[in-house]
DNA sequence: GCCGCGTTGAATAA
DNA sequence: TTATTCAACGCGGC
């Protein structure tokens, strides 16, 4: 077999811009594409099926794309250090590569991967900076070790530092892999696994609803499609998008940006090309802007310790918010889009069945369940999108909670999110409900957003009766609303 | 240690 | 449709 390779395909699920895997093909002559299904996240309560499916269907993509190039995708399951020391000892693997990862969990595992392989196997082991548009170590080093907190000071910085690097082109071609490859010690999957391949772990592949296509051939073509409606580009400002379009968001990049079926930094270069010689939106508002917002979550996801939690997190405010069993049956109200509120349900029914939501959207309901309305800690919202959000995201999904609980970054918890009147303002007649909320389709315009208020004739009229066919508003809006207030003014003063 | 700033609501007025 | 006010203040940044 000669020298042997293994790319370690973590998140970066493509063949462009991918260091660790033009370094691994240059320095081997057989390689092996390896992705791990780690048994720590095969449960459907934590990655949900439409994320899974959406998962898998991308590694589908990743090994259809590797044979084009002479290769294919492996694909095992267990826990990635043990299949990893089993397979560079059965494969005598001389080369290791991987994609560097911020998340804690993640990070660990690179540390530990690293050492096990170098100092237990002498493998030349390279990984690489690819998620983000920075190096994070280098942006935080021009930040004397801290991460920016606010955005202005992100600014700074970035336009202190060098700009990001310029992606690589796919290779032309790869080395071999071992076509019987098929290990005696580790659960290597003979072709790329379905969502019926996982039905032991509670995988119905029925249950997948979401319309995202996955793959990266379909992310650069979706890119593409994109930059090419310049106007829309160029004048493209936050918040000033709209939460309760119909029009299923075919542009939308998140998902494949977060499972790096596209490169963000092949996303910036095109980007750039766009608006230069424009005139056009600037950061924080513009496109542009959104990639710094997501560089600013990573930076701070990287460096604050117990970042994923309240107690311990150094930069989260301390609230005694409603948690554990107290919590629960809030929560599950809520998950299943049964609050009562129209607008809050529609907003979940779409996540679950979607598995995306606009970004307003995700910020009414996060609002709605902590300093708003249901006083529930944002860990448990959080732990609910990333079950659920075909583009979750570790880093942006925290720093987001934070900002709409008022925990961290934004602290006017006097502004809120109205549940019965913020997506009026773009839908006055409701539409968004109706699709998403069908049970209240036939509802007249006027109580489409408080449809308890609608006499019992109009209720009946309309085919469904409040407390009956469709819950009763779980809590006053205006009561809970001046309580949390209180409380929120309260926490700030402790 | 203090200064000045803070992407992202809602009601109102024009 | 867009701008103004509300109204207060904690906190990051220098």
């Amino acid at each position: 077999m000669g020298e042997v390779a293994i790319h370690w395909f973590r998140k970066g699920l493509r063949l462009h811009d991918n260091a660790g895997l033009l370094k691994a093909a240059k320095s081997c002559s057989t390689l092996i594409p390896l992705y791990i299904l780690d048994t720590e996240y095969l449960d459907p309560k934590k990655v949900g099926v439409n994320r899974m499916g959406f998962l898998l269907d991308s590694l589908k993509c990743l090994d259809e794309d590797l044979r084009e190039k002479g290769s294919c995708l492996f694909v095992a399951k267990g826990k990635p250090l043990e299949i990893m020391d089993s397979l560079i000892k059965e494969f005598n693997v001389k080369t290791l590569t991987f994609e560097r990862d911020t998340e804690p969990y993640n990070k660990a595992l690179d540390e530990e991967m690293t050492k096990m392989a170098e100092t237990k196997h002498q493998v030349e082991v390279h990984s690489f900076w690819g998620h983000t548009l920075f190096d994070p170590e280098y942006l935080l080093e021009l930040n004397n070790g801290k991460a920016p907190l606010t955005m202005t000071s992100f600014l700074n910085i970035a336009s202190e530092a060098c700009n990001p690097s310029k992606p690589a082109d796919a290779p032309i071609s790869l080395p071999a892999s071992p076509i019987d490859f098929k290990s005696k010690q580790v659960d290597v999957f003979s072709k790329i696994p379905t969502l019926s391949d996982l039905a032991e772990y509670g995988y119905v592949p029925e249950e997948k609803t979401t319309w995202f296509v996955a793959g990266e051939k379909e992310a650069i073509k979706r890119m593409e499609d994109f930059l090419v409606q310049k106007k829309r580009v160029t004048t493209f400002e936050k918040p000033k998008t709209d939460p309760t379009s119909l029009v299923p968001d075919s542009t939308a990049l998140s998902p494949y940006i977060s499972m790096g079926s596209l490169s963000v930094r092949l996303f910036y270069a095109k980007l750039k090309e766009v608006i230069a010689s424009t005139a056009h939106t600037e950061p924080p508002v513009s496109l542009e802007g959104q990639l710094y917002w997501r560089e600013l979550a990573y930076l701070i996801g990287f460096s604050t310790p117990n970042f994923n939690q309240m107690l311990g997190n150094p930069i989260c405010m301390q609230i005694p918010w409603l948690e554990g069993e107290a919590a629960k049956p809030l929560v599950d109200n809520w998950e299943k889009g049964q609050t009562g509120y129209p607008a809050v349900d529609a907003a979940m029914n779409q996540l679950k069945t979607d598995g995306w939501m606009h970004h307003l959207a995700r910020h009414l309901v996060a609002c709605f369940l902590t300093r708003g309305d249901l006083w529930v800690t944002w860990e448990m919202g959080r732990d609910v999108f990333e079950k659920y959000l075909v583009d979750a995201d570790w880093s942006i999904n925290n720093f987001s909670w934070h900002w709409l609980s008022c925990s961290a970054f934004f602290h006017e918890y006097e502004t809120e999110y109205g549940p019965t009147t913020f997506f009026e303002k773009t839908d006055p007649t409701g539409q968004y409900i109706r699709k998403h909320v069908p049970i209240l389709k036939e509802y007249p315009d006027k109580y489409i957003y408080e449809p308890w208020t609608a006499p019992r004739d109009v209720q009946e009229a309309a085919g469904c009766v409040i407390g009956k066919d469709y819950p009763e508003p779980m809590v006053d809006h205006k009561v809970v609303h001046k309580d949390n207030m209180g409380k929120m003014k309260k926490a700030y003063e402790g």
